[in-house]
DNA sequence: GTGAAAGCGCTAACAC
DNA sequence: GTGTTAGCGCTTTCAC
């Protein structure tokens, strides 16, 4: 019936332990290392397995006492580069740790995540990482707060990951970077090259990533003696579609502006394509910045400015104090830095569509 | 000494059943779900594990016989779109089949591979998946066919995605797509636009990618009488930097190239950079089109020619195919299709750096 | 419809 | 040094 080769079953310690003349018990201390075992049954105990192609059951381990040796990650969306370059730190950190990776997403479905954190529950693994922006509502911070003590008493540590601490009493390790610091230094970055009216795209009220970004734009502003036009901050989602209808509108629309603050380089991405179809040049007629600075950032056209965020190491140290806790007992909430990466988008305001020699 | 609330331990099925007053197998009847209980025990018992936040131990549920419900996935490089866009393929289908998914990088180190895919085989997942090109070498090779046999024997199902089979006798899922059709269709295109001198970036002997590219570049040739200038056929990874550098050297020594083929589209993201940086048009002085339709495709400039993968469904084959090996018995080795997506890269030869005003 | 008991594969006391 | 035994938390016969 089934095409599996059932009948001859997986190999346990005791076969392992018959074919090497041995108990069980010497096996498991063989294969464990940090016992005293006579060479010559050594010997005889990696023989067996090498024959019989042996390999532990993870599970029946891991039921025994100990952890079960996974980090759980829970993202969005794998796909988003930004996602996947935090993963893969995760990753790294967790193999050197000795640490399997489980991945789960959540797509944007709030039901989803919680879901998917109790089935990381089940799995007792070391550390439940959580990446991106979370929501702001009391329902969720309630929600996030129990999440926490659960995790905790299953033995497993929640990991908030690029969003905002939860509160000093909840059992939470948090690795945030500087997501205000970046949309300062970017936001100023626009303002000292003279710009004025600068659109922000991509706000996404109830996210805390806004929030913080949100703050950024809004300070760097008022540190210059500037208001914010507070019709500029655009609402949308992390979308290159939206970064290409929205410019469109704002093209009609807003013919005062003369930068664009994307919310992320997709947005930008969407930005760039629509100025284009315009015939809008960047950077001599808008300027365009991002947020993120993705891999393809810098093969955008023109080449992106962007604020960079460290996201390999967002990921390593997520695991790292996860993992070590204990040592890093007074450190369980640390702010990674961001800077901007200036390229070839921004360039001084002119009167758009109309071309003067020089950029004033 | 350690952070975490020690001493209240997690909760098991005896806790929940003790709360509820009936034995620990009736609460494991109501949580299974497919056994007749009498309503009113059903309610007890569910009270019970919402008062005590229980969830079960999925290691002590995988230990009892039935399978870990996790799907193990082995990529060389999660950041890569190709990979996390095939990655977010087989999540959702695992989520859909209620599996879990582990992930695993090699980083283009074989020895990790064999490494990563022991850890797997420990993991009894229910199915264990490659993705990406393989090594052709019959030492490698042959370490899959045992793989395959043990991973069978473990109770795991061996995917191959996107990569070639390893014969009909080992027993080994294999979803790959049409690699070599691919770039048959796209040499087509490029050579029915006139182009003759077509420079290839992106080799890599040895990788079954490559071969399958490499057939399909060579017959599109052939079958228009032309001949393939093997000069031309030039060895690198697929690194955007390996594009930036191969077309420098080309652009200095083979004037007569009027098109490139990158193997990768994030080759061709280099190559379109440095076409840039030397003054070169694209289309108008060469023509690049690329491979793998990565979202961020037609957000270079100009919009990248290139050829379409089904990553999504790649990974949602490989893992319905898997899971329900029984139903698709005869239907092991699947190819899903390729198509070119024509965009703004290409347009007929001209000679370079002379501008003629029709394209001959 | 429910309880008692056995056992999955492993490791950690405890003997010898 | 090595064997014996117990038990991790769960499910699943087998009784009742």
């Amino acid at each position: 019936m089934t095409m599996r080769s059932d009948g001859d079953r997986r190999y346990t310690v005791k076969d392992v332990a018959a074919r090497a003349g041995v108990s069980p018990a010497t096996v498991s201390r063989v294969l464990g290392g940090t016992y005293p075992v006579a060479a010559s049954t050594r010997t005889r105990v990696m023989r067996a397995v090498r024959e019989l192609d042996y390999v532990a059951n993870a599970q029946a381990r891991a039921l025994k006492g100990a952890t079960s040796k996974t980090i759980a990650f829970v993202v969005n969306d794998v796909t988003g580069p930004f996602f996947a370059h935090v993963a893969q730190g995760v990753e790294k950190q967790a193999t050197e740790e000795g640490r399997l990776c489980l991945v789960c997403t959540t797509h944007d479905d709030t039901a989803r995540e919680l879901a998917v954190i109790d089935l990381m529950r089940e799995q007792s693994a070391d550390a439940v990482i959580l990446v991106g922006g979370g929501i702001e509502t009391d329902e969720y911070r309630d929600r996030m707060v129990h999440l926490a003590h659960s995790l905790d008493k299953a033995g497993s540590r929640l990991v908030l990951c690029g969003r905002p601490s939860l509160g000093d009493d909840v059992p939470a390790t948090v690795v945030e970077y500087d997501n205000e610091g970046g949309a300062y230094s970017m936001t100023s970055h626009l303002l000292s090259q003279g710009h004025r009216k600068i659109a922000y795209l991509g706000a996404h009220t109830s996210l805390t990533t806004t929030t913080a970004r949100i703050n950024g734009f809004t300070r760097a502003h008022t540190d210059m003696g500037l208001e914010v036009d507070s019709e500029l901050i655009i609402e949308g989602r992390f979308l290159h579609s939206f970064g290409l209808t929205a410019t469109r509108r704002l093209l009609a629309e807003r013919p005062d502006v003369t930068a664009i603050f994307a919310a992320t380089d997709m947005v930008a991405a969407g930005v760039l394509q629509a100025l284009r179809q315009s015939d809008v040049r960047c950077p001599e007629d808008i300027s365009v910045v991002g947020y993120d600075d993705v891999p393809f950032a810098s093969d955008l056209y023109p080449a992106l400015t962007t604020v960079h965020i460290p996201t390999d190491e967002l990921g390593r140290t997520a695991v790292r104090l996860a993992i070590h806790r204990d040592e890093y007992a007074h450190n369980q909430h640390v702010v990674l830095g961001t800077h901007i990466v200036v390229r070839d988008s921004v360039a001084p305001p002119t009167i758009r569509r109309v071309r003067t020699p020089d950029g004033t």
